[in-house]
DNA sequence: CGTTGCATGTAAGGTGTTACATGATTAC
DNA sequence: GTAATCATGTAACACCTTACATGCAACG
């Protein structure tokens, strides 16, 4: 059964009759604020450029999913284009209602707490469950993992870096590389806590 | 209808025979790892005390659905108990199998990569489209909500700290209250490098 | 001639939330 | 008396993932 949308849930923003959607969704429609026309398929690799880095890396299902909605509310359009080699695809522009609700978003929605799950935590914190040995491999690899995260990061910062009207995607890019930089001396201090710990014990 | 629990799925742990759960019923059950009788209310209300700065804070419903699921796959029991003020509740208790099951999920299953969804970064790599005043505020606002949990970590942890047997609580403790630090530091910057590009643009 | 990339979707299911519903006890 | 806390659940639904399915183009 589908949902009617010809009344759609309003949200707290000021634009009468917006249309209440997930941050997910708004983040797509952000990305094609940017640029022009793309199909789904680029629009994730997008993601995959720097939003990964602080929001959301989406499955390509979704992708679909999100672009179909917000054609269906009026926020983007669609076209069937032929590419230079004959295939078939299907690319999004944002639409002028798109633009209004997005930057009704951006302006006056709260914004969400920011989402924390740390599994290398929550592994420490059932510590006593664990080797010693288990749980510093466990800090290592997270450790490890960060440092390939800020140096993805910082490749992305610097790619967006001259794009003229990208300053605040670099901005964004900058926080991303700071919040990695500090997962990975994150992880260094609780190893040296763990050693801390053990040697206490032995 | 229900589905069957007689053959439950397998993980890559080491345990034959184990139950294939989300890191949150493994939160749920390490929490009765610590303590023995607890009400869904009382585990609840644990997961407020600390869980929540690294990993989860769940719907009070949730928690529920969690229980019923761990007794059915026998990782927990549960009875009702009457107490001092004749009220009925349901106690849970972790079991043998539970105890077992968490330790091989603690020793060898693979740790699930950290979550981040940081909707004040989102809204700075959209800042094209809000009022630099609207993105003062909203870092400023995140600046202070950071500060805000950086102390209740750090009470959190002045009040784990001097259980006998809670040293991984307090590492996992520690570690909150430095990354609630560093995401303060974080959303200063921010409003520097905000500041710094307001100022090139005027 | 096989792999990678481009390109688009459907179906099913798992995870988790909000809203709803209920009711007793305790503290002010 | 009324607000907060204790206490337990159901129903509906929103979000997002995995698995599945398809097929062409380009590169080596």
């Amino acid at each position: 059964m589908q949902r009617s949308d010809t009344e759609p849930d309003t949200e707290s923003g000021t634009e009468p009759g917006a249309v209440r959607l997930p941050a997910t969704a708004w983040a797509v429609l952000g990305i094609l604020s940017f640029e022009g026309e793309l199909t789904g398929y680029e629009i994730r690799k997008w993601t995959g450029y720097l939003l990964r880095f602080f929001y959301w890396s989406p499955a390509m299902s979704q992708i679909y999913q999100e672009l179909k909605r917000l054609e269906r509310v009026g926020y983007a359009t669609s076209r069937q284009v032929t590419g230079g080699d004959g295939r078939d695809k299907r690319v999004y522009v944002i639409s002028e209602a798109g633009t209004r609700a997005l930057t009704d978003w951006a302006e006056n929605v709260p914004v969400e707490p920011p989402v924390v799950k740390h599994g290398t935590a929550l592994r420490v914190w059932l510590g006593h469950l664990a080797t010693p040995e288990r749980l510093r491999e466990v800090v290592e690899a997270h450790r490890d993992d960060a440092g390939r995260m800020l140096d993805e990061a910082e490749f992305s910062r610097r790619t967006v870096a001259d794009v003229p009207g990208w300053a605040y995607q670099e901005l964004a890019a900058r926080w991303a590389v700071r919040h990695y930089a500090s997962e990975r001396d994150l992880a260094e201090r609780m190893l040296a806590d763990l050693e801390t710990l053990a040697a206490r014990r032995r």
